[in-house]
RNA sequence: GCCGCCGUAGCUCAGUGGUAGAGCGCAUCCUUGGUAAGGCUGAGGUCGGCAGUUCAAUCCUGCCCGGCGGCACCA
C-alpha cells in the first residue's frame, strides 16, 4: 500500500492537463451550450494570499463543474495592473513600473497555475498590455462621439503632498490616507462618463438579476438613489437678488407637506449664498464656519446644525401673501437635488431640529391616524408616518400620496415647476493625474481645442522613461512625450496626461475575454455566444462600484452596437473573507505571525507560545488576513506541506461560501487527513475489472449511500453550499470504510467499485489531482477531468425497509421498522399491535394517531 | 437611527415541520512493518431567550437578547 504524495502526484496532473490542453474554450457554436465561468481578476501584487486560493476554488468548482456536465466552459484569466502599487513601488525602491508590474504577474501566474485551475491560458492578458488597453482607448472614442464622455470643471479632493485627487474614501478626517496632509478642494477641469444617463435603466435592470444577491442588489439601488419628487421655484416676496430674478428652485419628495412650510434653506455653498457672501463678511464667515465641519462621519452626526438667516423673503406657491424667510443652513447638500429646500419641520426630523433651534413656525399637516386635529401637535420629534392631510386647503382629507400627485398637478398647472425624478449617483469622474494607467486619446490644440486622435493613432502608448522618483503625474512631466500633432489642423498641439480610473479598465475585460485577438474592441458573434458570464464570483467590496460600472459600461457598448446583452453577469456570487486568529506579545502587543506561534493545551485551556522565545502569547481576535496584524498564512507553505488540494479542500469545507472562513492549521490538517483517507479507500480496492453488479442486501446498502451521495452533491454544487457537499462526502467516505474490501463479497467489491467511481468524479471539482490519482488507480477511463458527471439511480436511494420513530404526544417513545411506502392504516395497525409501544399508552386513551408515510407515526393519547 | 445577515457539541460549521450530524479538539483503548503516522470506542447539545401556530417546532410566525456587515443630514 503506497502513501499519497501530493508533491509528486499534482504536477503530475497539471503537466497531464496542460499536454492535453483540456481547459481551452472550443469555438462558438450555436448548437454547443455554453458557459462563462469567471473569477474577479487579481491586481498582481505579486504574492497569492489565501483569499485568491478560496475565490479561485470556488470559481474553479463551478467551471470543472460544467465542464462535466457537458457545456463548452470558457474559464480565463488575467491581471488588473494598471494603478497605484506599481508607482509607489517605482517611488520607493526606484524600479520601473511595467518591469514591477510584468515581474508580478510571472510570478503569481506560476503560483495560480500550480492551484490546478481548470484555466483558458491562451486567453490570458493584462489590463497595462498596450494591445488591451489600446482597444479602452477605441470604445472611449465612440462613447464621446455618442455624447457619453464630456469634460467639467469639478471640485475634487486634493493631496498637496502626492500630488493627486483623491476619492472621497480616501480621505480619512480631512486627510490624505498615505501623506496624511490636509486635504485641499480644488477645481480641475475633469473627464467625466454620462452614467447618469443609465440610472433608471440600471436600477430596473436590477430587477432581472435573479441569480444575485440580495444584498448587492439593494446596495446598488440605494447608490443609485433614485426619488421622485417635485421641483419648482419659489418667487421673490420681496426685492429679487442679482442673478435669481426667476426665483429661487427647489426639489423636495413631499409636496403633500407645502402648507406646512416654515422657511427656505439654501446650501452653503449655493450660487445665492456664495453670492450673497461677497457683498456681506457676515455671510463669508458664515460660510466659512460651516466649511470648518470635518466630512467625516462622525462628525457629521455630531455637527449641530446652524444657519444664517439672509433677510430675503420668497412667496408661497398657494398663496402669494404668505412669506417666507430664506435661510442658508449647514445640513443642506448642494449635490443633491437642486441644492435648496423648503422645510417642513412638522414633518421632517432635520428640519424640526432647526426650527426649534432658531424658532422658526411648526405647522402639522399631517394627521397620524386616530389623532384628533384639534389636539395634534409635533413636540421634539418630527411626525413622518401615514395618515391624512389637513390645514391645507385644497389638499385637506387626501392620503400622503394622492396629496403628492395633487400638489404636483397644481404647481404644473401654475407653471412654476414640475414633477422630477433625482438621483443621488453622481456622474463618474474617470481622470486620475497618473503616469501608470491608460491614457486618454486625445490632444489640446490652441486653436482647434480638445481633439480626439483618430483611431488609426491609436494606441496611444505610455512612454517607457517615466519619471517615478517624485510625488505626482509622471506622464505630465515626461519632457517630450506630450508634444503631438492637431489631427484637425496640423498645428502643434499637446496630448491628453490624465489616464483613465481603473475601474474602466476592469469594466469591459469579461468581453474582451471571449476573443482576445479581434481587432475590434469586442468580436461581436464570440462576445454574443459567450456573454453573460454565467457565474462571477468575486468580493462583497466590489458590491457597487465595480459592478455598477461594468453594468453601464456593457449598456453603453451595447447601444454601440458592439455586444448584445444588457446586463453582463446573469449570476453573482460573493464570497467571504478568510481570517485568522491573530496573536501579539504581552507586553508590548506587538503582532506575531501565526508560523512563529505554537499553540497547545494547558488546564484545559487553549494557549499560545512562541516558537522562538518561549514566552506566552496573547491570542487575539478572529481577523481578516492583513498584512498589518500580521495574521497571513501564506499559500505556498500549505501546499509545500499538505499539497494544493489540501488547501483547496480546506477554503472549501470550512464555511458556506459567502460567509468568513476561519483558516486553521488543524482545520487544514483535518483536509489533509481526509485526503489520505480517501486514497487509501482507492487504494484497497482490488486492481483490475470489476465483479458485475448484483442484488444482494448488503450491497444495496452502500449503493443506496453511493446514489444518495450523488445526489446531495450535486444539488450543493448547484446551488453553491459547496462545504455542505463536502460535508456529504465526508459522511460518505464514513460510510465506504464499513464496506473494506479486504473481506468484500464480490457483490460487495462491485458496489465498492460503484461508488468509487462516483466518488472520484465528485471530488474532482474540489480535489482535483487526487480525483485525478483515484480515478486512474481504479481503472477509469481517460482522465477524470473528461468524464462526465455521475447520475444517481432515484430507485436507488430509496430504503426497502423504514425505521419509523413512534412519538406518544409528541415524544419519542419507540421505534418499528416497516416496508418502505406502507398505508398509513397498515402502518397503524403495526404500531398499537407492538408490546412496546403498548406498555406505554397503559392507562391512556388513544385520541389520534398520526401517521406520515415513511417517515414517523404519533399517537395522541390522553 | 435605518436595512441586511448570523446565533445548533469546547471550536468551525452541516441539517430538517417528524430518530440531532460532520471535521477539529477532548477522554479511553488498540497498533508500533502506513509511524513527525493509523485505527476502535466514548463523553459532550434546554439547536440564543420568551410566546404563538401544530398531533408534533431546532425548523414556520411574532417579540426580545447577543454578534457581524452595509448605509446614514440625499429634502
Amino acid at each position: 500500500m503506497a502513501r499519497y504524495n501530493p508533491k509528486e502526484t499534482e504536477p503530475k496532473w497539471r503537466k497531464a492537463w496542460a499536454d492535453a490542453d483540456v481547459f481551452r474554450a472550443g469555438p462558438p457554436q450555436p448548437g454547443a451550450p455554453k458557459y462563462y465561468a469567471l473569477e474577479m481578476f487579481p491586481y498582481p501584487s505579486g504574492r497569492l494570499h489565501m483569499g485568491h486560493v478560496r475565490n479561485y476554488s470556488l470559481g474553479d468548482v463551478v467551471a470543472r463543474y460544467k465542464r462535466a456536465r457537458g457545456f463548452n466552459v470558457l474559464h480565463p484569466m488575467g491581471w488588473d495592473a494598471f494603478g497605484l502599487p506599481a508607482e509607489n513601488a517605482a517611488m520607493e525602491r526606484g524600479v520601473d513600473p511595467r518591469g514591477w508590474t510584468y515581474d508580478n504577474i510571472a510570478r503569481m501566474r506560476s503560483e495560480l497555475k500550480e492551484l490546478g485551475l481548470s484555466i483558458d491560458w491562451s486567453r490570458e492578458f493584462a489590463t497595462c498590455d498596450a494591445a488591451y488597453y489600446g482597444k479602452q482607448q477605441d470604445w472611449f472614442l465612440d462613447l464621446w462621439k455618442r455624447g457619453l464622455v464630456y469634460r467639467k470643471e469639478s471640485v475634487v479632493n486634493w493631496d498637496p503632498v502626492d500630488q493627486t485627487v483623491l476619492a472621497n474614501e480616501q480621505v480619512v478626517d480631512g486627510r490624505g490616507w498615505r501623506s496624511g496632509a490636509p486635504v485641499e478642494k480644488r477645481k480641475l477641469n475633469q473627464w467625466f462618463l454620462r452614467i447618469t444617463d443609465y440610472a433608471d435603466e440600471l436600477i430596473e435592470g436590477l430587477k432581472t438579476l435573479d441569480r444575485w444577491p440580495d444584498k448587492v442588489r439593494l446596495m446598488q439601488e440605494n447608490w443609485i438613489g433614485r426619488s421622485k419628487g417635485l421641483r419648482f421655484k419659489f418667487g421673490w416676496a420681496g426685492q429679487a437678488p442679482a442673478g435669481f430674478v426667476a426665483g429661487l428652485e427647489v426639489y423636495t419628495t413631499r409636496p403633500d407637506t407645502l402648507f406646512g412650510a416654515s422657511f427656505v434653506g439654501v446650501a452653503p455653498d449655493h450660487p445665492l449664498a456664495e453670492q450673497l457672501a461677497a457683498a456681506d463678511p457676515r455671510v463669508a464667515a458664515f460660510i466659512a464656519e460651516c466649511r470648518k465641519g470635518g466630512a467625516s462621519e462622525a462628525e457629521i452626526e455630531t455637527a449641530e446644525k446652524i444657519g444664517f438667516d439672509t433677510g430675503l423673503t420668497v412667496a408661497h406657491p398657494f398663496d402669494p401673501e404668505w412669506k417666507l424667510p430664506v435661510w442658508i443652513a449647514n445640513f443642506i447638500l448642494m449635490d443633491y437635488g437642486t441644492g435648496a429646500i423648503f422645510a417642513c419641520p412638522a414633518h421632517d426630523q432635520r428640519d424640526l431640529d432647526f426650527a426649534r433651534k432658531y424658532g422658526l413656525p411648526v405647522k402639522a399637516v399631517v394627521l397620524p391616524p386616530g389623532e384628533d386635529a384639534a389636539t395634534f401637535e409635533v413636540g421634539t420629534e418630527a411626525y413622518t408616518g401615514p395618515g391624512t392631510i389637513f390645514h391645507s386647503q385644497f389638499l385637506d382629507g387626501l392620503e400622503i400620496e394622492p396629496a403628492k400627485a395633487a400638489a404636483i398637478t397644481r404647481i404644473e398647472a401654475d407653471g412654476c415647476g414640475e414633477g422630477a425624478t433625482v438621483y443621488r449617483l453622481r456622474d463618474w469622474g474617470v481622470a486620475r493625474q497618473r503616469g501608470w494607467g491608460c491614457p486618454i486619446p486625445v490632444v489640446h490644440c490652441d486653436t482647434c481645442g480638445v481633439v480626439a486622435l483618430p483611431k488609426d493613432q491609436l494606441p496611444v502608448v505610455l512612454p517607457d522613461d517615466m519619471d517615478f522618483s517624485k510625488p505626482g503625474n509622471a506622464l505630465a512631466r515626461h519632457p517630450t512625450w506630450k508634444n503631438a500633432v492637431c489631427p484637425d489642423c496640423g498645428g502643434p498641439a499637446t496630448r491628453e496626461t490624465d489616464t483613465l480610473d481603473t475601474f474602466v479598465d476592469s469594466s469591459w475585460y469579461f468581453a474582451r475575454f471571449t476573443d482576445t485577438e479581434a481587432a475590434e474592441p469586442i468580436d461581436k458573434a464570440a462576445a454574443d455566444y459567450w456573454l453573460p458570464v454565467d457565474q462571477y464570483v468575486g468580493g462583497i467590496e466590489h458590491a457597487v462600484l465595480h459592478l455598477l460600472y461594468a453594468r453601464f459600461v456593457t449598456r453603453a457598448l451595447s447601444d454601440e452596437g458592439m455586444l448584445s446583452v444588457r446586463e453582463p453577469f446573469a449570476g453573482l456570487f460573493t464570497q467571504g473573507m478568510v481570517t485568522h486568529e491573530t496573536y501579539k506579545r504581552v507586553q508590548s502587543g506587538e503582532w506575531v505571525e501565526p508560523r512563529e506561534v505554537e499553540i497547545f493545551t494547558e488546564a484545559g485551556k487553549r494557549q499560545a507560545r512562541s516558537l522562538e522565545t518561549g514566552e506566552a502569547l496573547v491570542i487575539g481576535d478572529v481577523e481578516k488576513m492583513s498584512k498589518s496584524k500580521r495574521n497571513t498564512v501564506a499559500p505556498e507553505e500549505i501546499f509545500e506541506v499538505y499539497g494544493v488540494d489540501a488547501a483547496r479542500l480546506f477554503v472549501l469545507s470550512d464555511s458556506p461560501p459567502e460567509r468568513d472562513t476561519q483558516w486553521s492549521a488543524t482545520g487544514v490538517e483535518g483536509a489533509w487527513r481526509f485526503v489520505n483517507r480517501v486514497w487509501n479507500e482507492f487504494d484497497s480496492q482490488p486492481a483490475g475489472p470489476a465483479p458485475a453488479l448484483a442484488a444482494d442486501p448488503k450491497a444495496d446498502d452502500l449503493r443506496a449511500a453511493t446514489h444518495r451521495t450523488i445526489k446531495a452533491v450535486t444539488e450543493a454544487i448547484e446551488s453553491f453550499r459547496f462545504n455542505s457537499g463536502i460535508a456529504r462526502m465526508y459522511e460518505f467516505l464514513n460510510k465506504l470504510k464499513e464496506f473494506p474490501a479486504e473481506t468484500a463479497t464480490p457483490a460487495v467489491l462491485a458496489a465498492r467499485h460503484e461508488a468509487l467511481s462516483a466518488f472520484a468524479r465528485l471530488i474532482s471539482p474540489f480535489t482535483p489531482h487526487l480525483a485525478e490519482e483515484a480515478w486512474a488507480r481504479i481503472g477509469g477511463e481517460g482522465m477524470v477531468v473528461s468524464a462526465p458527471w455521475p447520475q444517481h439511480d432515484e430507485a436507488l436511494t430509496q430504503d426497502a425497509v423504514r425505521v419509523l420513530p413512534v412519538q406518544v404526544n409528541g415524544k419519542r417513545r419507540g421505534e418499528i421498522s416497516v416496508a418502505a411506502g406502507l398505508e398509513p392504516a397498515e402502518v397503524e395497525k403495526i404500531v398499537l399491535d407492538d408490546p412496546e409501544i403498548a406498555r406505554r399508552l397503559e392507562g391512556l386513551s388513544i385520541r389520534k394517531v398520526i401517521v406520515v408515510k415513511d417517515r414517523i407515526v404519533n399517537i395522541v393519547a390522553g
